[in-house]
DNA sequence: AACTATTTATAAGA
DNA sequence: TTCTTATAAATAGTT
């Protein structure tokens, strides 16, 4: 297709065939290769030479698409002797392939794809719906976060308890002993070498703060 | 490749997608078909489009290519297809529901059901996949819209257009025959009544208006 | 579905 | 095989 135009018949001299083979095919795989990206295709492609050797391209893997064709409506036939048995399967497949096509359907209408055939009023109540969608899985995004603000409340109102009695301690040993707190600190920032020591490794409490044990994000 | 040179990424808008997938399908089946006379090439290819149809070429039959590419030193019956047999068909079966299960869940999610079992950060994508979605279908119905006012804009322009016409006609007449007018009306009340009661039943310029064809509902 | 400005693929030559 | 290049073919955006 360039310095000159070629007819699309084999062609006769057997080194510009092989050299045409090894381009084109580059150019089949490539093409096909854009087409799965490009258009969220799954592509199962197969080449023999005539010399016999295979080359395949697949953006999945060729025993799946081979799998799916075999399950495709269209081809259901060629699998199915005329039993009656094969007969009810080839029924309850049917069924089943029409269930899905329906679920496909339906879950990229409310993910907002292939809209184009819908009127207004279809358009309204899918509007609402994943309005509806979105109201409750912001709901529940709330109270997960409510709920672990919760924990972490709870956990630090622990903390601060476990902090008095320790200092309660410290500082009945060093009524005692009182030269003891001389090379200590102060009980107020023992507060915060106790929380960030101490706190995070134990589970003697509970273990409901998911952002602690969890390594979760705090949210913003 | 063309207008504009695309990146080669799932492309967004849906109508493109689809036409750039019939477009391009068409294109990958030429080389196929060219590649296989030109160089005595075996190929076999088969393609799923995103919403499911499937589409397929060889030059020979596909089932002669998959079996010769089982049969290659190179695909050591890895797992190729279980051959024909009724063992197929509880697999099938299996299958197909699991594809059912699936789709169920995931469509139940996203319409903001089940959402007990996602973690916080599940919980945000799924919220950001909701927002697109609903940016989708409020774009699609601000489009319709836009272009349903265009409809009407341009069948009032022709009303307007057709009252001119049948105004001067009118005139026309009267220049001639004077005294008709004296038990007539105006032209201004004549153009009311011209529109209510011949333009609508008439279907001579268009019928791109679907307001108005289709008995839609105006946009409030 | 048709058009067309561009990009991409590729036949021939080196 | 690989590179170059002149030309044919494919196709993105538009109508």
């Amino acid at each position: 297709m360039t310095r000159k135009k070629i007819p699309i018949k084999k062609i006769d001299n057997t080194t510009a065939r092989q050299v045409s083979f090894s381009k084109r095919r580059r150019g089949l795989f490539k093409k096909a290769c854009e087409l799965s990206i490009l258009c969220d295709a799954e592509i199962a492609l197969m080449v023999f030479s005539a010399t016999g050797k295979f080359f395949e391209y697949s953006n999945s893997s060729i025993g799946q698409v081979i799998e799916r064709r075999n399950l495709h409506p269209k081809n259901l036939d060629k699998f199915s002797q005329p039993s009656v048995e094969l007969q009810l399967d080839s029924a309850v497949h049917a069924m089943l392939n029409k269930e899905i096509a329906e679920k496909t359907r339906e879950l990229r209408r409310t993910r907002g794809e292939d809209l184009q055939g819908l009127n207004m009023e279809e358009l309204e109540k899918l509007e609402k719906l994943i309005e509806g969608s979105l109201c409750r899985v912001m709901e529940t995004k709330g109270e997960k976060i409510l709920k672990e603000v919760d924990a972490l409340k709870s956990k630090e109102q622990q903390l601060i308890e476990e902090n008095q009695r320790l200092t309660q301690r410290l500082m009945n040993l060093s009524k005692g002993q009182g030269h003891l707190l001389e090379q200590g600190q102060s009980s107020d920032s023992m507060v915060t070498n106790i929380s960030s020591n101490s706190a995070y490794p134990r589970q003697d409490y509970d273990n409901s703060c998911s952002f602690l044990t969890l390594g979760l994000p705090f949210p913003d």
